[in-house]
DNA sequence: CATGAATGAGCATTCATTCAT
DNA sequence: GATGAATGAATGCTCATTCAT
């Protein structure tokens, strides 16, 4: 696949210099085609962060519709989605960067794929902690702000520990994250 | 003061478009003066990034310092320096979008105003969490990747809801925030 | 060949403007092409000086090499040197105001095809000499400061000629030139 | 003397960078005074060049005019004021770098002072030279292009050795330059 | 006279995008 | 579909000159 090859090479060099420093020359270069070739697969520049941003989303939306399926508790399902997403981020380093680091550019703001991203996966929070608050798994708390204040830790969390490289040892990183986590919203 | 002015005008810009996408030509419209002018008060335009986040980070700094001569639980003082912080974000709402964008932009991330922001506030929370661990005010935890994560969570939850345009009615965000934080490392 | 029409199109206003007063612009426009194009054929605006110097050395090179190699004194080599060189030269009297006026820029002295144009040009000459006074074909003088000086005659010789606009009407500069160095080295 | 104390700082600078690459603010700084000062000894920054040419004409004009009045041979006269001109280059090195490197700068070539030292110096040759031949001191030659010759032929001498920052060590230089004139002009 | 902050036209260079091959 | 030379609008920055102090 040409797009991902290139969807690929475009995520190394946004990892190291962000958007706006990232050519689609050097795009070419790292993916051996011609410029050229981009525009017969992304209509522009914008488009490859578009799609980088949707194909990670799908992958969540997808976990998160098997997961409505299954039967454990909310609380459970919160935590599944946390590893699978903590998971998701920590097995591509570069990947993780560019999801976080571009997802606050806000001249990209506007592209579909990096609003799904934004504001589907918070709901997906937002979704579990209400279920997980009616049925007493958790404390009283407001579901909208906390699920924007977990995906938030997330975020913040990965960028810090994805720029000091770290992000492959980083099990005791998430430990430390959900313990964080659970703490912060579990029944006192 | 020139400079005062400029880095103004850069901020709502910056807020607005992000560094890329704001250029110095519009700066000086802005601010009502030349370009050149912005070059007799920066050696460039990253300068006026630097001069922002150097002066933000001296207030958290000086405030930082004060509060370690107080006569109050580590906790407490924990507390304050979130409040404070808090509040600084909460009080310019687009300076804040810039001191969370940009902060993130490895572009930019040799400056040193960044740097120190980036590095030296989460110390701060490092050295009241120690100390804060050490007189038994909060749960055992990681005091270096906790200290990351609480900042992370300001960072991550100020530009979510700053970029809705509700950090004037910031205050059932802190509260939540603060509640989030304070059960996330409280003792059991 | 795209180079060689920027390349030619920058030797008429370097002729008349010199390299500061020469801007990217006007060489594209005169070039009929788009500034880019410029980019695509030379590295930077030094790039266009280097190639028209390194060009012209060239032909110099390859014009000594085969000049070594016939069998004639080299009393006559240098002679013929010199009226190739000075044929040159008035062959296209806009470029011969480039190759003179900018040789001696001290913010081009750094170009590799100026360098080789400077130091190797009198070398030939050097080397020319030196056989010639080792042959008794003219008289005892330094090699090394001669050839400095016969390359420098012609130099200025042609600035001053050229910046009249009477190269084409070279031919008796040439004779009273030619004239000029033979009695400078004969033998006595 | 402001005047002098902006040309000499001036002249420091344009020797090492060219015309182009030296700005005003540079020649304010060298000289210890403001940017504005400049502009109150000097009509514009070109006018910095005009002085500095026209000081130097007005000094070999003034010799030469004492030296029209010498009871001496023209041969003689032609070699004295040879020896005056390639004295004051040599004096100061980097005068005779501005000398010669700015006086083949089209940009400047309006200047009076630059054309008076480029018109009038060759000219003084010339008188000299003509009277020489009608009183059968030298051979028979063209005196306006062997004038030019020989005035190119200095310049182009002190801009080498110059260049290599030789000129202190120019005694040897200024025999083997004086033995090449004399021999090109000298009666077989 | 001296100052130096302010000016803004002008520069070299970049780069997303196109399109003839 | 793939190519990559050509495009030209747009950018950060410079610097000779002015003029209020």
């Amino acid at each position: 696949m040409k797009k991902d090859l290139i969807a690929d090479s475009a995520i190394e060099l946004l990892a190291e210099k962000g958007y706006a420093n990232t050519t689609t020359r050097m795009i070419s270069e790292k993916a051996n085609i011609a410029v050229g070739t981009i525009y017969t697969n992304f209509k522009n520049k914008e488009g490859i962060l578009d799609y980088i941003f949707q194909t990670e989303f799908d992958k969540r939306d997808a976990f998160f519709k098997k997961l409505l399926s299954t039967h454990t508790s909310y609380l459970d399902k919160l935590n599944h989605f946390l590893d699978f997403h903590f998971y998701e981020l920590s097995k591509n380093e570069m990947l993780a960067l560019v999801l976080i680091q571009e997802s606050s550019n806000p001249e990209l703001s506007h592209l579909p794929g990096i609003q799904s991203f934004l504001q589907q996966i918070p709901e997906f929070f937002r979704t579990l902690l209400i279920e997980a608050m009616d049925h007493n798994e958790v404390r009283q708390l407001d579901p909208g702000l906390t699920s924007e204040i977990i995906f938030s830790t997330i975020r913040g969390t990965v960028l810090n520990v994805a720029g000091k490289h770290a992000l492959n040892d980083s099990e005791s990183t998430r430990k430390e994250l959900k313990s964080f986590i659970t703490h912060a919203i579990q029944k006192v």
